[in-house]
DNA sequence: GTTGAGCGTT
């Protein structure tokens, strides 16, 4: 099982690694992404990790309102992208 | 070369 996290406040220039490796160390992390401008493709300050469910409740836990790169992130459970329910 | 609340492609 896998649940997305929605990660906001993030600086410009963070990389899914960077989400990945301060994510894995509180859970399982199984992939990270960061939201990229269509057009320009510059990166719009927040992005998406998904996680293990077993470890998905002490993530957001931890990382929200942690301090990464100098800014205070916003992590929360993301929206479901999907119309139907799982 | 910029910006700052938000919820993403196949």
């Amino acid at each position: 099982m896998v649940r997305t996290l929605y990660v906001g406040n993030l600086p410009w220039g963070t990389k899914p690694e960077d989400l990945t490796a301060a994510f894995s160390a509180h859970g399982e992390v199984i992939s990270s992404r960061i939201i990229t401008d269509r057009d320009t493709g510059r990166s719009r300050g927040f992005g998406f990790v998904e996680v293990g469910d077993a470890d998905a409740d002490r993530i957001i836990e931890a990382m929200n309102g942690a301090e990464f790169g100098g800014r205070t992130l916003t992590v929360n459970e993301a929206r479901a992208r999907e119309g139907a329910p799982q």
